[in-house]
RNA sequence: GGCAGAUUACCCGAGUGGCCAAAGGGGGCUGACUGUAAAUCAGCUGGCAUCGCCUUCACUGGUUCGAAUCCAGUAUCUGCCA
């Protein structure tokens, strides 16, 4: 289409900085909004990027997911590439097609599963893992690794049926090319907060060794593949909570060919703005930055303040089906008993599909009696919920008004009851 | 009418002399969930209270140092025979 373009149809344009309206531009803002454009159309930066796993929202339809706003969605490869296997995804045309969603779509590389399943355990992920010292009891108890981790790649066994498989960054990258998203990310190593500075230095050479690979490779599949659309790749800055490591990996990572980064890792939520900050500082201004795995409302405004363009989480469908929703006063459970005669929408106001047409007492009902359709209700708000919420961050952005918004928001959302 | 068997906490159900306020489910109440091994996981569920104390295993009365557990009677229910 575009021959001299090397890339023709994926672009990043930062419109508007970040600026606080009731002092003097002093401070040096991160925060901007902008525009990704993919093959499959604009990303409206700051973004909420819905994640669908396995190619669909856990109980929502893909047209659901349009009707509320979303602009973009995340599946996994390591996921697809078990089930139903990353060559189904690319006879039926790519992942976009397969699941019935003509918007702009994004893989995760298998990284963050390299870290969960060679864990062997669950607790290690959460950010209070630090203090919970839940992990050593799960070691003590003997379960069972399901990944190991060498220079080259990585050895899994299927969570699925216990087959064995070997993900490196090539064939991260051949599964993400045949998955076939707008966008992919690179095959990294997630560490968690409990290795030792030595593990995160060794890890974080390792993720560059790998960085350097698929681009690479992906450059090999890209010529070979140049009847698709082009894929953009994003590499990933890893690096804990040290500041010295955070910042040679965007330096080293962006001196590569990516088209975007993004910000992984196991963080501390009290660390989370300082280290998107640095990142920002440090990662080529012009190409977009995601920070993987985060949504909750503090941590976007926190996010997006310090240059963050693009988030996923998994938050606003796992917490839905365990009856938590979201309101403009904190996130509440609809299976308290206290909701079983309200008679009103989830929230007052809510522009959402469930709020128009549901009450809280009919989705509580739903929730008691085991019904799926109760998944899809609160799903669908609290995707609408997160989405919104991140748009108006972004035309808060755009007008000048971020820090008043942030405050109204997040004063009313965290106060105390 | 005769014979046999049952009756345990909100429900189902284990327990057949002390380790029993009583297993296990369900239900109920609550909490957690941040690149999804998650329609999952955890706690509580007789009462009051800090260890502890008090009242419970259909009811009444016995046996025993000690009873949900053994004995007798009563009530209700379920089979089979008339």
């Amino acid at each position: 289409m575009h021959p001299q373009s090397q890339k023709p149809s994926f672009s990043f344009a930062v419109e508007s900085r970040l600026r606080d309206s009731t002092s003097p531009p002093a401070a040096d803002f991160q925060g901007r909004t902008g525009t990704i454009t993919t093959p499959h159309g604009d990303i409206k930066t700051p973004a909420f990027i819905a994640v669908g796993t396995k190619a669909t929202v856990k109980a929502v339809l893909p047209e659901s997911m349009k009707e509320l706003g979303a602009q973009a969605l995340l599946a996994n490869a390591y996921h697809l590439f078990l089930q139903p296997g990353a060559d189904i995804l690319d006879e039926a045309g790519g992942l976009g097609k397969f699941m019935n969603w003509d918007g702009p779509t994004f893989t995760d590389s298998g990284g963050f599963q390299v870290m969960s399943l060679g864990a062997g355990f669950k607790k290690v992920i959460n950010m209070d893992a630090v203090t919970s010292g839940g992990a050593d009891d799960d070691v003590a108890a003997g379960k069972e690794r399901l990944a190991h981790v060498d220079d080259d790649g990585v050895w899994f066994k299927s969570h699925l049926n216990g087959d064995r498989h070997r993900f490196t960054p090539e064939i991260s990258m051949q599964i993400q090319h045949q998955l076939g998203a707008d966008i992919m990310f690179a095959f990294d190593e997630l560490t968690t907060l409990m290795n030792s500075r030595g593990y995160q230095e060794q890890s974080l050479e390792r993720t560059r060794l790998w960085a350097e690979r698929c681009v690479t490779e992906h450059d090999l599949l890209t010529a070979a593949r140049s009847h698709r659309p082009y894929q953009a790749l994003f590499g990933v800055i890893q690096g804990a909570q040290y500041e010295d490591l955070r910042r040679k990996a965007c330096r080293d990572l962006g001196a590569m060919d990516f088209d975007g980064f993004g910000i992984g890792g196991a963080l501390e939520k009290e660390n989370l703005g300082t280290i998107v900050r640095w990142c920002s500082e440090e990662l080529p201004e012009d190409k977009p930055r995601h920070l993987l795995g985060i949504s909750e409302p503090d941590d976007l405004f926190t996010a997006i303040e310090n240059g963050a363009d693009t988030f996923d989480c998994v938050s606003p469908t796992r917490v839905a089906r365990t009856s938590a929703f979201y309101t403009p006063d904190g996130r509440w459970n609809l299976s308290n008993a206290r909701f079983k005669r309200d008679f009103g929408p989830l929230v007052d106001g809510c522009d959402c599909y469930a709020c128009a047409h549901y009450s809280r007492a009919y989705i509580h009902h739903l929730f008691r009696a085991k019904e799926m359709v109760a998944s899809t209700l609160v799903s669908i708000h609290n995707e609408r919920f997160i989405v919104k919420l991140v748009d108006d961050a972004r035309l808060a952005i755009e007008d000048g008004t971020f820090f008043d918004l942030k405050a109204e928001v997040l004063g009313r959302y965290y106060a105390p009851r």
